[in-house]
DNA sequence: GTAGTGCATACTGTATGCAGTATGATAGAA
DNA sequence: TTCTATCATACTGCATACAGTATGCACTAC
């Protein structure tokens, strides 16, 4: 498990330790509210404490660590709260974000089309909501903001710690698809307002059963 | 200049650094495009290359550095794409945060208008700036999100160097105190409508002024 | 039995040194 | 003159060593 670093030279150790403890703290390696001790940590990993702190201030930036002076990193708790936060705003920015982008090519509704079978084909849970996560960005890619583009990546990145770990024990959702179908759909037809409208609602359809699990699982 | 940093026992150095460079860059003492020397900067601040190398992640992180493996870092450059890219964003994210708030209390007007004032009695533009930040997060804070909150925070910081650069040559806007006041009597008035409709005006109508002065300053 | 103090220990914070790589200059050939 | 190759130099990347601090436990006093 925890060795070999991918090895890409264009990325320095830092970064790709980076990408390894968020895998990490997604497969729950790494587990909610763990302390992070850096001299195991960077042993099991076969690095040095100065790259794996650089990562760990990346992690901490990103929220996927809370940090303490004098005390140490902490894996971040999944919250009810952090979730009640985090699943409006995807609902605000997507639909923003579309509304902003010039008439879809052909060529990108069908590689919607194309993410979209991906995904119902695919076996475990994990590439599902990955390709479901590029679909989505696909789907934005063009209205042409990086900035907006980024918020968007960034409350996807904090939400899939809540959408994987309610995936993986509910074999969920054949209506992602389906809604993806009539969102590709109303653009074909160069109907704006119906592909937003159903955005919005592939946006927040499965709020109520990961509540539900969210609950069920703290108590 | 450089020395001192400010010795908060709480933080540590490199989060102090990380506010002492994004002081330094919002001031100019770090150009736009200017690369970063870690062995002069450390020198230049009396600490050593670890806790700053920490501090230039974080700024990276924060998209005011950029970082090109190997080559070290950069001061982001002023462009009108990023400009273009985060102005409409705030139109965005603040109304919305304002519907999602619970009815301000009298309290909070009262922080506000004080604000305000204070506002247009700051004599340097930084402090004035830094004041409408402050105006602006108090309006917003009624909405219980901090995740929203943040987003608006890393906005409004991006967006800070544009501002500043621009309020510095311009001694504008009595139109904001103006807009300020109007927003305040609109929420006085129980009239969320009509609030979310000036605080829109608000966060746009420097929007060509400083598009000008942009295209001027770069050719 | 409980509260408080001192000490051992283990961790984070910081400095420093060395290795490897990008860059610019200089020299040589076309 | 221009292009290429080689080399010197200066910087980043990483490892390691040391310093400082938080924590838990034992011991003592009450």
């Amino acid at each position: 498990m925890t060795g070999t670093l991918t090895a890409d030279r264009r990325l320095n150790i830092s970064q790709q330790l980076a990408n390894k403890l968020r895998d990490m703290i997604f497969d729950g390696e790494l587990k909610a509210g763990e302390r992070i001790n850096e001299v195991h940590l960077s042993e099991a990993l076969g690095v040095s404490r100065t790259p794996l702190r650089e990562a760990l201030t990346l992690l901490v930036a990103e929220e996927a660590l809370t940090s303490v002076p004098r005390r140490g990193s902490f894996v971040r708790e999944l919250t009810r709260k952090e979730f009640e936060d985090l699943y409006p705003l995807r609902a605000i920015l997507d639909p923003e974000a579309l509304r902003m982008s010039s008439v879809p090519s052909e060529k990108t509704l069908a590689t919607l089309e194309s993410i979209n079978w991906g995904m119902r084909a695919a076996q475990d849970m994990k590439t599902r909501v990955s390709l479901d996560e590029a679909w989505h960005l696909e789907l934005v890619s063009g209205c042409d903001n990086q900035v907006l583009i980024g918020l968007i990546t960034q409350v996807m990145n904090r939400f899939r710690r809540y959408g994987l770990a309610f995936a993986r024990e509910h074999a969920i959702v054949e209506t992602a698809n389906q809604e993806h179908i009539e969102i590709i759909q109303a653009l074909r037809d160069g109907d704006m307002d119906k592909a937003c409208e159903w955005l919005r609602k592939n946006l927040t359809s499965d709020k109520e059963p990961i509540l539900a699990w969210l609950d069920e699982r703290q108590g």
